[in-house]
DNA sequence: CAAATATGTCAATATGACTGACGTAAATTC
DNA sequence: GAATTTACGTCAGTCATATTGACATATTTG
């Protein structure tokens, strides 16, 4: 008797059951994103910064005047975690700090110049990998893998990514809008 | 006037500019990944076991008999970071290695029931979540998405990986079939 | 003023990855 | 048959990212 294959699965059991085109997706999904990720590593890897720099560099240039709160929730890691990259993104002048206008208590972040130059490396070098992969995807594919990856969203965050993808424009007075 | 942008172009300028959907495909795939990788780290958790676990797990139960080296190769780490990981799996009894037939210095490595056992609640978790997804995609999504997938993929290794999704029938017998 | 909130920080720990060096057994080559 | 190469393992040290728990500080709010 051969050895169960993929799954481990004796086939035609349950209605649960994984088809094999979600088990190559899982697998896809790994490699695709080990190498989408790779682009960005490449270029943080000359400034001494990590995935992690990256995320928060992120989410700051595309939400500026986002608080520390925001980012814990986007991010879904603890403070402390975050404490020690954002520190350093401070210390390498990539982002300010600065006291909330209503609430002195907040520090509303922005990215500096310095920072937008590195963010631009590296959403360049991600967006061209993600062009390429909707263009040899044939048109129209974009709506679907959009939908497809919002799917695959988490519901309770998907609510979360819907309000940050469409509003981009309001980032400038986000005031608690993030999560109510 | 506004900050000039790191590569140069301050908007409207090189065919090189990120599309406002490339971005948010950026953002997308970071959520969709996390909440993706979070089923199974849950389970995972449960067992003591990390994220690289299961991807060894997750290899040697759909390519059975893979030898440590292709493992390297697939993987892409050093075989310091296999070790621990690898040695965890057949002290916890779900993988158990074996010499190779013609070549007895090889260790060619399988899932014993337990490790089938943990596989198959890992990948019900995440099939679900892509079978989901796929589902509210529309239907004609599942090849769009594959194709993009793939095409995310660095061309090197998507040649690999294609071998690897194409041959999931050879498995008993890829003996260096991997990368020649 | 007291309590709640936003943030920061100290300390200890875990995971997963790395480099570099060295060891052993088996196969291959000369 | 000896020498080299290959497959794998292991010891030692380091780094990046994450965790939990406890405590500190400033500020807003009731």
């Amino acid at each position: 008797m051969t050895v169960p294959a993929a799954s481990g699965a004796p086939h035609g059991g349950a209605a649960d059951e994984p088809t094999p085109e979600a088990v190559q997706l899982i697998e896809l999904l790994f490699f695709a994103y080990r190498d989408f990720t790779g682009d960005a590593d490449a270029i943080l890897a000359e400034y001494g910064y990590g995935r992690a720099h990256h995320r928060v560099l992120h989410f700051i240039t595309r939400y500026p005047g986002l608080r520390v709160a925001d980012l814990l929730l986007i991010l879904n890691i603890t403070k402390q975690s975050l404490a020690r990259v954002l520190r350093q993104l401070v210390e390498g002048g990539l982002v300010v700090q600065s006291a909330g206008d209503t609430d002195r208590r907040e520090r509303r972040l922005h990215v500096t110049p310095a920072g937008r130059a590195l963010m631009r490396r590296l959403v360049n070098a991600q967006a061209r990998r993600i062009r390429r992969a909707t263009g040899l995807s044939g048109s129209g594919a974009d709506a679907a893998i959009r939908r497809f990856l919002t799917a695959m969203i988490e519901p309770e965050t998907r609510e979360m990514v819907s309000t940050l993808l469409d509003l981009p424009k309001l980032s400038k007075d986000l005031n608690g809008e993030l999560q109510p």
